[in-house]
This record gives C-alpha cells, structure tokens and sequence, in this order.
DNA sequence: TTACATTATTTCATTTGTGTTACAATAAAG
DNA sequence: CTTTATTGTAACACAAATGAAATAATGTAA
C-alpha cells in the first residue's frame, strides 16, 4: 500500500478553530486527523485507534494538558508534541520530563510545524517499527456447524447432540461460541471476545471472559486437561482448535 | 472505564460545512469522527483505521458516491449509509444493491440520523465481533513467515513445522522472534528488544534478553556454534540472519 | 598466551496468568 | 412484586513464565 505519509495524527485541542485550522494545514500534508476537545476523550479515542503522533494543548477544560502525558503514555508510545499558548520555560521543561517529545508555541508556522511533525514521526519510526493491527474479515455463520460432538444451530441459538439432545448454553454462551466458531484457529484475545458479547453500555472485565469459557467448556463437555476443543493461548486469550469443527 | 458507544465513523462529504455540522452532531454523541473530502482518500483512509460506520455522500468529486462501494468493501464490511442530496427512488435501489446498508436524504433530522446509525451500528455488531484497537506489541506480520525449519503464524501466536508439529514459544518468546523477523539482518539492541516484550510498567535488564534469547534459539533449535539464525552482535544485541526467513 | 570483557546457561525465588468456585448484582420470568 | 436464571466480580489455588544472580563459556585485545 505505498502511501507514505499517510500518519495519523491526534489533535488534543479544545479551541475549535484552531482544530479547525491545525486539520486543514495537516490534511494539506496528507495526514488522517483525529481530533479531541478536551483529555479525557483523547484517552479513548486512544483506546480505539492507533496514533502515530500527538498534537496536545497545554490549556484544556479538564486539566492541565501535561497531567494527561503519562496516561497517554499507557496507551501508546507515538510522540507527544506540546502546543503550549505562550512561552514559559519552566513549563517546557516540566511537559518534556513529564514525557512529551517536542514543545512548540502559539502562534506558529504552519511549515516549522510540519517540519516538527515530521522530525518527531521520523525517529519513532527508526525506534518502533509499528503499524495498525490488521483485522480479519469475520463472516456470518448461517448452517449448522460441527463443533466436538455437538451441532452448532445458528437459528434456534442453541447447540444440540446428534440424536436431538438440547444443550444448555445460555445466548451469550452461544454468541462467544460463534465467535470462537467463526475464528476457528485463531487466537482470540479477551478483549475481542468482551467485545462480542458485550451488552449495551457495559463492557465486562476480560476476566468474565475466563469465567465464560469455563462454563462453556464444561457445557460443551471439553474437559480434557489442556482442553482441546477451546484451547488457551497463554498471553492472548483463547482459540477454538480448527480440528474441533466441520 | 465504561466507553460504549465510542465507534467511529467516517465522513465521506465534500462539503465542509455539512461535514463540519455532522462532526458536532455525531461528537456529541461520543462517536469519533474521521473525515475525508473524497472518494479516494476515503479509502486511503480506510487503509490506515478501523471504522465503526460509514456516512457516505453521493455528489463527490471524484466520481458518484455509490460506485466507491465495492472499493470500500474490499476493505471493510462496516454498515455504509448513503446521504443522498435529492430523494431519487431509482437511485436508493441502485445504491443498496450496490452494498450500500441504508440511505438517508438531506435535509435530514440529527435524531433521525443519529437512530438510523445507532440501528445499523446495533445490525453490524449482532453479526460481526468487533475488535478495538489494542495497543499491545504483537507484531503486525500478516501471513506465515518461514523461519529456520519453522513456520511464523502470527493468527495463533505460535510456530509451526512444515508437519504441523506445534512450537511451545510462549507469548513473549513469540513476540521477540517477531521483533526480530521484522528487522531482519539489523543488528537489534538489548533495549529495543526489551521495549519490544516489556510489560506495563516494567522494564527488565537487558540481561533478561539474553536469557530470552537462549531459550528461544533452543525452542527454534539454533542450536550451531556459534548460532546461525539469531546472531549474536558482540557489543550491540542479537540480529535475525535474512537467510533464516523467507 | 594472559587478562579482560561480553555473552551463554542454569538455577530459583518471584511474578504473572489461568481455572475455578462462591457470591452479589442484574436481568428475566412468573 | 417475588422467584429464578444469568452474569460478572472477587477470591483463592495452582501452573507457567519470567528475570536477577551466579557460574560457565566464549570472544577480544595485548
């Protein structure tokens, strides 16, 4: 996909216009923008995306822009660009050991500012070699699956034994399944499969992803030790074994 | 850390002032927005992120909205909602034929925009598991990769022989060979292979990476003197030899 | 060769991750 | 509303993985 530059960038941010004017010189330059008003949300736009640089304003409405470094350090590793409103050295210094990687002040030129960018993008790259997880096209399970010794029965949610015995899952229990079905030989993390079961509003601890599958293992009568229909994969999370299904 | 509703959606609108108005109307309701003034850099952007749900203008520049629908399928099966500027029954079959998932006409109701993209988000998660972005350090090595005797497959997080014989890496065995495949033939410092498998929090010597490292060229079986497939950099760290992949 | 520096390997206490149960919270059913 | 089923958290036991330290082996320079 040789498009280089193609970097995202987050900007951090509460006054509208300058977002507005810090977009239209960075799309300019070919940068896909994300953009958070205030700390808080930048964290979880953080959650969802990968970043490959972070425009921060020291000024937001939910705290001092500098406080948010270290949590923003939790989430990902891509440079931190402070945009500070005016010139304090003491401020520069504390932002840059609080973990940011540039200072810059207001108001700027727009090409000092990209040059900044681009010096900042350049050596994270040398030092992390990292890109976007890739995401595996899922499809819809729509015909009865063998899964061990039971049939997997899309339409009445439920799983049943060759001679039409019912099994017990409950619909969660069957939804996990389907996603572990439809990833059969891949490993699962907790997070993804919270996030397949999740309900409206609450995402669950991975761990409740450990208590799911032991009552499915059990269920679905996998009870050798290790399993071998849903096979743990120990740092990741879970994988229904290719051979289990058909 | 209850962020529901944190999808993402994209903007395909060549206006500014629409997509202006549909970033404030969405963002208030917590989604994160993406934006793309035309039919290509929508896709470029769908190269680079993973998005929730797509509003997608018919009038753009560089062609009629609805012919970038297969392109956009090539890269995501998010729900696409077509937002047409004049109501054209024709073109409402033409485009959800297309792939298109719903169509709404401008001028449209926020609340109504808002429901039609809820109910769609809703529609696309019972089918297909949804996966946030994580931000953990698995090496974003797509397919196998041939390694010494073993296979690399990173959808199971683990090493293969050309029989099926499993490999008993752990995680961060695995992670580090990954480091190392991605580098192959640089030499890789102690520290950036401690970056590579540290933990939150937690950053080991740069002795555990040699211990690291003997346990995986004996788990790889590298096991000449001295070792051919991960080479020792006397005074620097450890180097994968490009001979050993393929 | 010796003297020194760096790496390899083993050991083992510590840390981390998982399986499981019990229980409380929540949702569903009567 | 009461009863029942489902669900997720907390707690604990256990197993696996990890890395610091000690020791052995190897490479390097003189």
């Amino acid at each position: 996909m040789g498009h280089h530059n193609m970097d995202t960038i987050l900007l951090i941010e509460d006054d509208k216009l300058i977002r507005q004017m810090l977009r239209d010189t960075l799309e300019r330059k070919n940068y896909i923008i994300l953009e958070a008003m205030n700390g808080k949300r930048s964290l979880e736009i953080l959650e969802h995306h990968n970043v490959n640089l972070i425009l921060l304003d020291l000024t937001l409405p939910d705290g001092n822009g500098a406080n948010f470094i270290p949590h923003i350090r939790e989430k990902t590793n891509a440079p931190v660009i402070i945009v500070s409103g005016e010139y304090c050295k003491d401020q520069k210094v504390k932002t840059l050991n609080a973990g940011a990687d540039d200072y810059i002040e207001k108001p700027f030129d727009p090409d000092l500012l990209i040059a900044r960018i681009n010096a900042n993008l350049r050596r994270y790259k040398d030092i992390k070699p990292q890109s976007s997880v890739t995401r595996d096209r899922i499809t819809h399970i729509d015909d009865q699956i063998r899964i061990g010794q039971w049939l997997y029965d899309p339409s009445r949610y439920q799983i049943f034994t060759q001679d039409g015995t019912e099994g017990e899952l409950t619909s969660s229990e069957f939804i996990l399944l389907g996603t572990l079905i439809q990833n059969a030989g891949r490993a699962l993390k907790r997070e993804e499969l919270c996030e397949s079961i999740r309900r409206d509003s609450y995402i669950p601890t991975p761990r409740a992803i450990d208590v799911k599958i032991t009552r499915l293992r059990k269920k679905i009568g996998d009870n050798t030790t290790p399993p071998k229909i849903i096979r743990t994969i120990r740092g990741v999370g879970y994988m229904l074994s290719e051979d289990a299904i058909g």
